[in-house]
DNA sequence: TAGACGTGGCC
DNA sequence: TGGCCAAGTCT
């Protein structure tokens, strides 16, 4: 047995204690005493998947304005909560978070259940989720384990295991050192220390209540944990997307495939994305009739937006296209929309870039 | 198990 | 500039 596990008590009565006098106050974050509450709980975790605490605040706050209670939010249409999140990527999210508004409210009289394995049965909750919850809502003993607290576990035992294979590993530490009580709180404490002491690189140990239980600090390779597996090589795909323009001024969107990348969300109609290079040309016989060659008006190149996923990059390129006479058998099915209106739509940042470089592009 | 799934900030 | 990283989940 480590010296840090049989020595566990004093370490969560350091980390409780450190959570007393530095706990970050956060919009979802109950005051001291005070019971948060499971909607607000929930709503932040799931905002807070792979997401900074610094970007969700605006979100979190403008979705409580929008739908204070769950029942709210669940009587909402799902493109309202799409064009809210727009912005906020992993839309699969928003879409989990409606259905599972839904299901609260009607199945569950908008409440949520305290067990974890209740909680990890709705839609876009996982383990990480259904503890975190039932930790910091209900009070529950559960074991948390986020990836600060990978990072944190896997130097205070200097885990050599790469991730993800570690997971199980860390958990199982995890697991002998959480409280039982308090274990919201404790949770919490982690995930503070981790994010603004036990961080990624240079991390602060001089200000780490329990960096004398770390292994890794003992030896001074801190940086070298958590141990990851080799990341893959991105492709590149290219597309030549379409701004097309009617003499009102009104512009093409059309809504992406419910599922999947971006799914949901509104876009400009483009070739498909392919590592292939295309020609504009090349890309505007393939995507319209020659017909509607004959009818543009006119045809401007913008600049190249460059965009990185999770697992590819893009490259888009912009043609605008001014309409003089509309031909439906032609014109892709979608919605004409007024730029000076595109904030009420669901365009995620992918086609914000597309707007920008065609509204204040060059060309 | 491994890949799909967004975005913005940092170095 | 480009890769890494952030309170993961789903398939």
């Amino acid at each position: 047995m480590s010296q840090l596990t049989s020595s566990k008590k004093s370490f969560s009565a350091a980390i409780l204690n450190w959570y007393d006098a530095h706990a970050r106050e956060l919009p979802w974050r109950s005051r001291p005493g005070e019971h948060a509450d499971p909607y607000h709980v929930w709503l932040s975790e799931i905002m807070l998947q792979q997401t900074t605490v610094v970007t969700v605040g605006p979100y979190f706050n403008k979705f409580l304005t929008f739908w204070p209670t769950i029942h709210d939010m669940a009587d909402a249409p799902l493109d309202d909560i799409l064009t809210a999140w727009a912005g906020l990527g992993y839309y699969a999210r928003a879409r989990n978070l409606h259905k599972c508004a839904i299901t609260i409210s009607r199945e569950f009289d908008g409440k949520f259940p305290k067990d974890r394995d209740e909680l990890l049965s709705l839609p876009g909750v996982g383990p990480y989720t259904a503890a975190a919850i039932s930790a910091i809502a209900f009070d529950r003993a559960e074991v948390v384990v986020d990836g600060n607290i990978e990072r944190i576990i896997s130097r205070l035992y200097r885990i050599d295991t790469p991730l993800p294979a570690a997971k199980k590993e860390i958990t199982a530490f995890a697991s002998e050192l959480t409280p039982k009580s308090r274990a919201g709180d404790y949770a919490q404490a982690l995930m503070d220390i981790g994010a603004t002491i036990c961080t990624p690189r240079t991390p602060s140990c001089a200000a780490c209540p329990v960096s004398r239980f770390c292994a890794a600090r003992r030896v001074g390779d801190m940086e070298r944990f958590p141990v990851k597996a080799p990341k893959k090589v991105k492709p590149t795909r290219r597309a030549v997307v379409f701004w097309l323009e009617r003499p009102d001024g009104f512009v093409l969107l059309r809504r992406r495939e419910e599922k999947g990348l971006l799914g949901g969300m509104m876009e400009f109609p483009s070739t498909e994305w392919r590592e292939e290079e295309i020609a504009v040309e090349a890309a505007m016989k393939r995507f319209f009739s020659d017909e509607l060659q004959m009818r543009a008006d006119g045809v401007t190149e913008k600049s190249l937006v460059r965009h990185t996923f999770t697992h590819f990059h893009l490259e888009l390129r912009p043609v605008v296209i001014t309409i003089g006479a509309l031909d439906a058998a032609v014109i892709p099915r979608g919605q004409w929309v007024k730029p000076e209106n595109f904030s009420s739509f669901a365009l995620p940042t992918l086609m914000t870039k597309v707007v920008r470089a065609v509204v204040k592009g060059q060309g």
